[in-house]
DNA sequence: AAGCATCGCAACCGCGCGTCA
DNA sequence: TTGACGCGCGGTTGCGATGCT
């Protein structure tokens, strides 16, 4: 059951306003002000709906409207916000000035999402793109779509070759990238992982399984990929932001996917904790048993030494305007220098990474999907030893993205 | 140069929500 | 409680601009 129509359909005009209407609805709201929309057409003689009316005003012919193309601050600052309020495009507008939902909602469909995935970035989530696509998510959120009838590919860009296609992202699940190490099958790994937003939302964690013969194709299709994908059928488990509650369901699996459960009985521990900024050291553990299969174990290891190039984002934050940048780096000891070989790279970010603490501070390594470790540098070998990432640089009021820390015991 | 495909944007549509009489 | 109304959102459409062959 619907509403009613907000006017009579047949006595309305519609399509493209003429420069004679939009004159008409200026003259009136400047005589009458804003108001009253579904009597407005009426009184202003124009043969249009109410909410045509408001929509053209608002979408265009008001006075305070800023026109023109989208600053490098406003792309910056629209997905800030977007990251803190959704589709919530009336909010997002309101901050900033001379721009509209409608506007905004279109270049976020239309650039910004392109653009954020370029840079390995879920626009929906706003994090790293973990997720390999499955077939059986429900609340799935699919690639940008144009206005044409196949789906859009996700945009090309220098650095797409590690980049995933863009994943389905199963809400209140996360996908945890679980590296893979050089040690025995039954080493015990502790992943620890600290995941910082500026917000209070979206805290869940998602632990995501994928059956063998995905894992497999995933890892032959992107070399670089040194990680294990996880994938829960139960998407109640998630972790609470005061990193208590994981869900205590044994995630069962058939013969084809990897067996998990949260027993603890040696095997992989998986320490996972979810933290909120500002975080601090604390966190708290799930333990989840894992079952390699033997035959993925040897297949990374055969992965690793085929990595050549590294991937990374990480941010300008030595001003309060921080700005994200993506490059690729070939040397693992002279970062500046291979950024600044790539010419696709901004040549800002060559000077953001010319220091080893932007990167120690702030950075993700896009090869294993992973930040850099505490103490340690990535696991891919991308960055030089000595950049170190601490919780209390992690824990800097200036971070907005998600960090992953892990390390190795034994 | 012409035809076609693709892209970007303005505008529309249907629906839900909150407010108010 | 109900309906009118304003507003906002997601999705879609139509069309001009642009690029490609």
């Amino acid at each position: 059951m619907g509403r009613s129509p907000c006017c009579e359909k047949e006595h309305t005009n519609k399509g493209a306003w003429t420069k004679e209407e939009d004159q008409r609805l200026i003259n009136y709201i400047k005589l009458h002000g804003e108001g009253c929309w579904r009597s407005l057409p009426k009184a202003a003689g124009l043969l249009r709906c109410g909410k045509s009316c408001r929509l053209r005003w608002i979408n265009y012919l008001r006075p305070d409207l800023k026109r023109g193309n989208f600053t490098e601050e406003e792309d910056e600052l629209i997905i800030n916000l977007h990251s803190l309020l959704g589709n919530k495009w009336s909010l997002i507008a309101s901050r900033l000035p001379g721009r509209t939902d409608n506007e905004i909602k279109n270049y976020w469909n239309t650039h910004i999402k392109r653009k954020l995935y370029s840079r390995g970035i879920d626009p929906q989530t706003h994090r790293p793109l973990l997720l390999i696509p499955t077939t059986n998510t429900t609340t799935s959120t699919p690639p940008p779509k144009t206005s044409t009838t196949t789906s859009t590919p996700p945009p090309k860009t220098s650095t797409t070759s590690t980049s995933p296609p863009p994943t389905t992202t199963i809400t209140s699940t996360t996908a945890v990238a679980a590296t893979s190490s050089s040690s025995s099958d039954n080493q015990n790994i502790k992943l620890t992982m600290l995941m910082g937003k500026g917000n209070n939302n979206n805290n869940n964690m998602n632990i995501m399984m994928i059956n063998k013969s995905n894992a497999n194709a995933k890892l032959n299709n992107h070399p670089h990929d040194d990680r294990v994908l996880i994938e829960s059928n139960n998407s109640t488990s998630s972790a609470t932001s005061d990193h208590s509650n994981m869900s205590s369901s044994t995630l069962t699996s058939s013969s084809e996917q990897l067996v998990f459960s949260q027993t603890v009985q040696g095997g992989l521990n998986l320490d996972l904790s979810i933290g909120l900024l500002p975080f601090g050291p604390t966190t708290s553990t799930t333990s989840i048993k894992l079952q390699p299969q033997p035959q993925i174990q040897q297949q990374k290891q055969q992965i690793i030494h085929k990595q050549h190039d590294h991937y990374y984002f990480t941010y300008d934050h030595d001003d309060n305007n921080r700005k994200l940048f993506y490059g690729r780096i070939k040397n693992s000891t002279n970062i500046a220098q291979s950024c600044t070989e790539n010419p696709s790279v901004l040549p800002a970010a060559a000077a953001a990474l010319s220091t080893s603490t932007s990167i120690a501070n702030s950075s993700v390594c896009l090869c294993c999907r992973l930040g850099l470790q505490k103490n340690q540098p990535c696991r891919c070998n991308s960055m030089p030893t000595s950049t170190l990432v601490t919780p209390a640089a992690a824990a800097l009021p200036t971070h907005n993205y998600i960090y992953t820390y892990y390390t190795t015991t034994t």
